[in-house]
DNA sequence: ATCAACAAATTGAATATTCATTCGGTTTTC
DNA sequence: GAAAACCGAATGAATATTCAATTTGTTGAT
């Protein structure tokens, strides 16, 4: 792995374990084995490292959301999706919690926001679909985009802070739940 | 208002504007009148300050959530809390982005978490109820409760982004999607 | 009322520490 | 032998906390 690397993954671990203002450079360097002086060759300063993070992880969800997605109908489609980026989340703790508690704002800027939305055009659309051939409710879709991410962040809170274990029945429930909210009443 | 409530109210205004660590306690002395000096006189340290407003909003809560339910049946019971917490969060924006971004550990410590459980006492009480009278889901009350304030809490985010205006009819949408994702289907 | 004596509140300059960033020099790579 | 990668001590700015000194408030005796 080389240095840059080594540097991102180190602040992504130390930045989740102990908070980005209680992670100095200096400890970055030094678990990284890499000179302070390294960080600064390949990085501007603290928070463009922070923000390589960010796009980083952003660009995973446009690809592990919509991977093998089944050929089958609506509401199982939606069921992959939901596990894929749950499994995501479980597989990759230090992303869910980075998101959760470091990229956000002031760290992550409206701007950094916007130019990572293109990578999750595509579940807009798989939504936009849902909408159109009534699967789904028809409500804005936006709404339909926090409420299923908010869900699913719901789900990996509890089981990273052990409350529940999210066994496969606790799992199947939030997953119930998470389609009934959304799918179109007759 | 006499200066320790000076305090916590400025503290809570510039922290959410800057973030916690842009936050010097030099500023907070200025912007709330107040010589440094005093600050540590009604406070232990810095941290200390947020733990009080932590609690602070916590207890809001227990009260503001279980307030004027009507005496009807579950559902419309639901629908009064879950508005409840809404609109106590687009009333106090700041304690909203409070508990978002600066509640978190490692600011906020699992064992101040536990402390503050007893405040919501009653809510998880009322689905516990719900499930017992068959009105909605039997699954882990934890569950339910982590996934309704998820809803209130993208709500909440849409209108405090500017993404959703979050009038009137988006915001029934908002509530029937929540019910939805809890309620018993026969 | 007046005042002395004490306690509580208040002040802000000084302290000590922490940490992001710089930069002159060294090593490695091609 | 030039360019790129790398090093880490030194710099300078920021800031949480302390504390000795001052002001304000309270109490009870005269």
């Amino acid at each position: 792995m080389d240095k840059k690397q080594r540097i991102i993954i180190t602040m992504l671990e130390l930045v989740v374990k102990q908070g980005l203002h209680a992670t100095p450079m200096s400890q970055v360097a030094k678990e990284a084995n890499v000179a302070v002086g390294t960080i600064y060759h390949y990085f501007e300063n603290k928070n463009q490292i922070i923000e390589e993070i960010y796009l980083m992880i952003v660009q995973d969800y446009g690809v592990v959301l919509m991977a093998n997605l089944p050929d089958k109908d609506y509401k199982s489609q939606y069921e992959a999706m939901w596990l894929n980026l749950y499994n995501y989340f479980v597989g990759n703790p230090l992303a869910f919690t980075f998101m959760e508690i470091v990229a956000v704002p002031p760290i992550i800027t409206k701007n950094l926001v916007r130019l990572s939305a293109k990578h999750i055009a595509n579940i807009r659309d798989f939504f936009l679909k849902g909408i159109e051939e009534n699967h789904i409710k028809d409500v804005p879709v936006r709404l339909i985009l926090q409420m299923v991410l908010g869900d699913v962040v719901s789900a990996m809170r509890l089981k990273i802070k052990d409350e529940l274990d999210m066994n496969k029945e606790q799992l199947k429930f939030a997953l119930e739940m998470s389609w009934d909210s959304i799918k179109k009443n007759n």
